[in-house]
DNA sequence: TTGTAAGCGTTATCAT
DNA sequence: ATGATAACGCTTACAA
């Protein structure tokens, strides 16, 4: 029992196998409804569906965009993804994932992804320099919280001036020894925020630590570097933290070493990701808009993939800074939105 | 400028496309090095290339597998998809994804999905008990947390038992007065849990309530129901929640009408999801192997795209009961893993 | 070891 | 409105 095409349901309805695609695979091409009506029954006797492969072959279209990332644990990436493919769905595309799992061989991933799809979502640090160069010269590319490479289009949140808000509220409320804990090494969001951190003290006139107190975005790496911040001899007094996961571990190492949040040391997160209100004392954050991201870079790929190549604009969105307790400010009656 | 083809390569190095296949895209077939080099180098000249679509056309093989799912919200099926990929990686096997967002024509969704992979993998209700028999009967199809279906393989984590164990706890704390908050109709998942929590009340010659308390797997619906429960006149003395985030809504509901957990209430999760031991008091809870769900359905699968279709057994993961805090044990000094 | 050529299952052009 | 038929770009016997 062979899979049927549509030559077998072009037999069984009694017409040519262009009708047959007119009716099944064609956009409202002209078939008498008659005819469609046999087609159809036909398809549904013997079982038949269409073969994807083929119609991307003969449309030299395969339908589907792919999206890389680093892995899908926390929110961030879950967000940005699930807002990808629901524009993608709008747009008729379908989406094909790829977690690196930050693994050497990544480029071979994508390269080998780049195979079966029309244009290429790569987040952060995902594919090397050379790979981006290469693909982005072959099919179109927007890289998402990524620094511009060639000729692919780059979409990411603002950083720099929230960041800047963020540190000047912790100014605001009489803090001048603020710690910044995270990477920007790691990774250009975490850059760009330590930038802004910094803007703002130095705007306040209090010198800024000369590096970061360096933290991989993981609630451990949270705990165990906040740990360490906090039993310095003389300690911060405000944790600026470059994620909600990273601002996490540091509340538990701050309970544990029996500092009160905010009372002894006030804490930011980054994210707002949905538990962060739920946490006591409800996160102080930045929201960033993680399912626009990922709308926004699949309609910037479909424009590239029915047009021509335009000029490359890089596109920021808004985030949002988002004031509950853990920075110091009174507690509102209900969690905040 | 057109996209080159082996043909264009082929003549760059001079060789047949027989040859450009078997070494761009073979399995180790017998070619001799110094053409290989050359090929090589021509493909990297001018930017070759392969076509997954002309491939899977030839071959008779997507090499990618379906993944069909509700949305990604919450930790749940960012944990089992990330699973599913990397198994699939391994396998050398794609991954579509599409999110039904609950929309009414997630049949079409898996339907135009279907031709594209080699096989499904489909969460709960996201397609009808319908379009899943026609599936099954045509490619391979494994389902998640979801009642076998004709020929489809099941694979499912373990709910019954240990929701009778986590209200066996409950009861051991001096509780009589138990609710459930959850929604036994929404997924079998959760009419399963109910059926252990009912199990487990009996035994102890309680009597369970006649129904639960309805209550979608979100935060705010948790939050919601919880407030309705406690301000009943004689309000139970524990929650047990269908999820986690059911769970966090009910103690921000708890906190907010002044009863103090687990003194007053306690309170019960379900999947562990990597807050819940960062929650005050930590989350009481059942854990989910989330990434070996998702590994072992594209197992399944693999086998069943490979070779015969066997008859099929359903799969059940062992869940493990963690106890933290809210169910009233006293807490551990550090997060409990 | 390498080349020739016949599919793979569609779409789309051109007749009719 | 419908039918022939030539692509689409690759893999894979089969020849050489």
């Amino acid at each position: 029992m062979v899979r049927p095409t549509m030559y077998t349901v072009a037999n069984h309805a009694g017409v040519s196998i262009a009708t047959v695609s007119r009716v099944l695979g064609g956009r409202g091409a002209a078939v008498r409804a008659r005819t469609a009506q046999r087609v159809l029954a036909s398809a549904r006797a013997v079982g038949y569906r269409l073969n994807g492969a083929a119609r991307a072959l003969a449309t030299q279209r395969h339908g589907a965009i792919g999206v890389v990332f680093p892995n899908l644990s926390g929110p961030y990436y879950g967000g940005v993804i699930l807002g990808l493919e629901e524009a993608a769905q709008t747009l008729g595309q379908s989406v094909l994932i790829a977690a690196t799992h930050g693994r050497p061989d990544a480029d071979d991933l994508v390269s080998g992804l780049a195979t079966k799809v029309d244009g290429l979502v790569l987040f952060g640090r995902t594919a090397s320099d050379g790979m981006v160069q290469e693909l982005a010269a072959a099919m179109p590319v927007v890289l998402l919280a990524r620094p511009q490479v060639a000729s692919a289009i780059t979409v990411r949140a603002e950083n720099r001036t929230s960041a800047g808000a963020l540190a000047c509220h912790l100014v605001g409320h009489g803090h001048t020894r603020i710690a910044f804990i995270g990477d920007p090494m790691s990774s250009p969001d975490a850059a760009e925020r330590w930038a802004g951190y910094q803007d703002a003290l130095r705007d306040a006139g209090i010198r800024p630590p000369r590096a970061p107190d360096t933290c991989a975005f993981r609630e451990a790496e949270g705990h165990r570097v906040a740990g360490l911040v906090l039993r310095r001899s003389r300690p911060p007094t405000a944790l600026f933290c470059a994620s909600d996961e990273i601002a996490m571990g540091a509340c538990a190492a701050a309970v544990e070493l029996g500092r009160a949040v905010p009372g002894d040391v006030a804490i930011t997160g980054w994210d707002d990701i949905p538990v962060a209100r739920f946490l006591s004392p409800p996160l102080t954050t930045v929201r960033q808009p993680l399912a626009q991201l990922g709308a926004r870079a699949a309609a910037l790929l479909q424009v590239r993939i029915d047009g021509v190549a335009e000029p490359a604009e890089p596109v920021t969105l808004a985030t949002e800074l988002v004031v509950r307790a853990s920075c110091g400010c009174p507690p509102g009656q209900r969690p905040t939105a």
